[in-house]
DNA sequence: GTCTATACAGCGATAGAC
DNA sequence: GTCTATCGCTGTATAGAC
């Protein structure tokens, strides 16, 4: 590993345990067992070193994504999605301090509301999929129908906020990419339902 | 108002503008054209400001709660829900930054779980009183059921980090406080969906 | 209550030796 | 590449005059 990618790691270790505000080029430094000066000829200064760990991020994304099955391959979806909640999960303090992080760097904003909307494309995709093949119930009217994709949207970028806030006992990648699918349940034909309810029960 | 009053809504100001970890008592200070030295005979250090907005937050909360109608007054419960999402608008730090402020003061995090344990309670009676009456669609299966309720929570707990995720047009608070009713509709009968339905679109 | 002045610590970033 | 040393700035908090 070279000094750059070690150094790279130990920032985001340190971001993610106590917040990218308070972990300076000192700390980082010092659990190198590295000076400061020597930091500093890696990275110019602590932005560069969070857009370099954003780089990284969706470096992990794309190598993780793998040819794309069909939009109804059941499993295929879930487990893709586990693996982006994982990756999103290393990176955690990007999400958990958003806020913090976007008015240091606005590009980061910049970037992952643009990976969003692409995502958010392809939620879209399914949707309009599931609609011309009538898989949803009747009886759900088109206001309902609306807020779907709304829905997914707030878990997909919101979940790792709600870690803390629901009684979580197991993984949470796992758990929130189990909830995200389950929203969509109710809105089903029973059969469809059934079928993805079996596929929830048992993966993972 | 007093000075101890002032202080708070200038700091409140800031802190929801500019973060909590870069307003520094001098800025509050400055705000108010107040002499740092000032601010500090009024309130010791930054976090008794935190803890005293904390206080003040839960203090609007409990003045806005009028008395509870019947749990089945639908529209009674939408008005509720919207104006306990504005005070929580007005104090959004506290929660587009949860994390940050909890590792200053492990006691906000604990407040705040205390708070939304006791809405936890209330969301699962309306939940169990909607079983016991039969208002929820017979294909509705017990896993299903099982995710209503930390939907909700979910919602409730971490809208206001989605604000920036979703293409809101309108007020957020009058927004999310519909979008959290909605999330029900697909799993009630389609006599109480509609109602519902009718509630959420003329009101607000 | 409100001010000015000050002590002290920590951060970001650079210079220069090896 | 890596180190030590150091500058300038900003933050918290206190002391003491009015």
């Amino acid at each position: 590993m070279t000094t750059k990618e070690r150094i790279l790691t130990a920032a985001l270790k340190l971001f993610n345990r106590d917040g990218v505000e308070r972990i300076t080029t000192r700390h980082i430094a010092a659990d190198l067992g590295m000076s400061q000066g020597n930091l500093h000829y890696h990275y110019p200064n602590k932005n560069e070193v969070i857009l370099a760990l954003l780089q990284r991020f969706f470096d992990d994304l794309k190598s993780a994504q793998r040819y794309e099955g069909g939009l109804f391959d059941k499993e295929e979806m879930l487990l893709s999605m586990q693996n982006n909640f994982r990756i999103m999960h290393d990176y955690r303090f990007f999400f958990l301090e958003d806020k913090v992080v976007w008015r240091r760097l606005p590009e980061v904003k910049k970037q992952l509301l643009e990976y969003f909307d692409i995502t958010r494309g392809r939620i879209n995709q399914v949707i309009e999929g599931y609609k011309h093949h009538d898989l949803f119930r009747a009886e759900v009217s088109p206001y309902q129908l609306e807020f779907l994709l709304d829905q997914f949207l707030f878990s997909i970028t919101s979940w790792l906020h709600a870690v803390d806030y629901l009684p979580i006992q197991t993984d949470p990648s796992a758990y929130f990419a189990k909830y995200t699918f389950s929203i969509w349940l109710p809105y089903l034909k029973p059969d469809e339902a059934e079928d993805w309810e079996e596929i929830l029960i048992s993966t993972g």
